[in-house]
DNA sequence: TTGAAAGCGCTACCAT
DNA sequence: ATGGTAGCGCTTTCAA
């Protein structure tokens, strides 16, 4: 099905293609009854101009690229759809990729994107990636290039991350507060920003409140398994009061694990997550969550990019955000007398 | 940053631009001389083909267009990882829009993909879509398009389904044989071909089984306001001792109304999903429910989709899949004595 | 084995 | 007000 071109619709009026274009694009010099004649044409054969065409031209495609770790978190469907909010009204379209958290797919996508030439390029980084080599060629490159969620030191480029270590410190703070001493951490995977994050909020809450920082207290969560023996221990022996978890999906293994144990929540003991996942909202007891505005990071750090993109922002100029979170509370973490 | 072109490397070489084509395109009438100074020099100045130019030449970009609803159901999410899987390693890529159910969006993001000149189109038309022209537009000026999950019967074209009738008939059968005998139904949204046919196997189930169809069992639930003043008196007067909702996010919300009425599931009612959403494993009591392939249905749907993009199919031929779905028994309807 | 030229669809500059 | 021409980056005849 061959579409109609611009010199289709030339020939069959007798002009050149300059001036249908001309036409086509509202220049004023153009008699009306030619342009009539033009738009008339046009309309009729249904004519579309072929973007291919004016990118090639112009080095600018209306693209952007987003690299996401997978689709199955909430929290990254949020953020895509505060991007597509953005791009949307801003006549961009996305072209998306997945990571599946690894390194080589990443990097494959990276390529792929700048080989398609995206005018700008949003990511957020998979949670065991600690290479960077690609994102680095991408600022090398001087392609627009905004980060979310996760911050690389040693990438140079504009952020939208949330408060991590604000919110784990009140959502600690909470804890403490509704009467809870003795606090549970279950950590996040390592050598990411965000469980850094976090996990110092936690500490600096208990400094803050003159409680002793247990190391004991501390779990990492790399492997389920391990989560459990871990627990276990400390649960039987009535040690933690409250359990404040990296995410929420921990968060409901946690009270897996605390059920199985004997105990009840929120009556033996008061569970805390991270990120209002919708799970939060569905589990019961309700879970107490921290609340990232993963839309509003979406939106910003698409309109962050397109304002480099479209140079309003020198492309050197570095625009971080790092938005607030706000607490949730629901039933698992009531006020002990 | 200017990327660097066959030309550039042609004339450092001395060559023409076509000999540069064929020598990166791996021609076997090259000098082995040449083909090695080309390859080196591509490598050490990072030549990376342009494909908007390889596209404007083939007609053929090597991208698919998709359309959903939105980002927030998980259904939707699981199908876009099943078509990512496929369009990944066959080196087509993704791009992708939302409908926000809305007709003027969806037939604008049709628009938009068709000027973009996808080589083919995926779409899960929204809930409250009843007027089809964009979609046979695309069957009209024959650009390949499969749908998925809703069938039209005006559109003629490929589709993915699964089996919606068989799906609610073995979940209706299940709880009847668990001892239920007073089912309530809640429909989904009006005149979708998925609300037809799950409703249709309710009613089958029914008939196999000479139990009676009584009409007042059956709630509506496009208003979650009325489906509470429908369901609580069917309730309160204990008329019911098992539900079966359009999807899962209804029986949560049923769950919550048979509580809101003093009486408990599983212990007094049964409740039975559909679609296996995350929410089904996370509420208490679990949900059962109809697990849907939806994974399955992207890969599936992409699959058929590239087959037509390249050749391997006749355009025309119509090649639709109804997949299977699986009964996944939780807690939440109990066999009863 | 390589070059020259045309063309994919469009725009922009320079003429007229 | 319109035409001619060149060129974006690449491939593909046809010619040499």
């Amino acid at each position: 099905m061959k579409r109609i071109s611009i010199t289709d619709i030339a020939r069959a009026l007798n002009v050149t293609p300059s001036t249908v274009s001309r036409a086509l694009n509202g220049e004023p010099r153009i008699s009306e009854k030619t342009r009539k004649a033009i738009l008339a044409l046009a309309e009729e054969w249904g004519y579309r101009p072929n973007p291919l065409a004016k990118s090639l031209l112009h080095h600018k495609t209306f693209t952007v690229g987003l690299i996401i770790p997978e689709f199955t978190h909430h929290f990254f469907n949020q953020v895509l759809s505060g991007i597509e909010s953005i791009t949307n009204v801003k006549g961009y379209h996305i072209i998306i990729c997945t990571s599946d958290n690894a390194y080589d797919k990443e990097k494959k996508s990276v390529q792929t994107l700048l080989d398609m030439r995206v005018d700008g390029l949003l990511a957020a980084i998979g949670n065991n990636i600690n290479t960077f080599d690609h994102f680095q060629e991408i600022v090398d490159i001087k392609v627009p290039l905004v980060l979310v969620d996760r911050i690389c030191e040693d990438v140079e480029t504009s952020y939208v991350v949330t408060n991590d270590f604000e919110g784990a410190l009140q959502a600690t703070e909470y804890l403490i507060q509704s009467g809870c001493r003795q606090i549970g951490y279950i950590k996040g995977p390592t050598h990411i920003s965000t469980t850094f994050n976090r996990y110092m909020g936690y500490r600096e809450a208990l400094k803050k409140w003159q409680l002793p920082y247990q190391e004991e207290f501390v779990v990492e969560s790399n492997e389920p398994q391990n989560l459990r023996e871990k627990l276990t221990p400390l649960l039987k022996n009535r040690l933690l009061d409250a359990v404040f978890a990296h995410n929420d999906y921990i968060a409901y293994d946690v009270i897996d694990i605390i059920q199985e144990v004997g105990l009840t929540v929120p009556n033996d003991i008061s569970v805390m997550g991270y990120a209002n996942e919708p799970v939060a909202s569905y589990m019961s007891p309700k879970l107490s969550t921290v609340k990232q505005p993963a839309f509003e990071m979406g939106s910003l750090a698409a309109s962050i990019l397109l304002q480099i993109v479209e140079g309003h922002i020198a492309p050197s100029q570095i625009l971080s955000e790092c938005l607030s979170t706000e607490l949730v509370i629901r039933a698992s973490t009531p006020v002990r007398s």
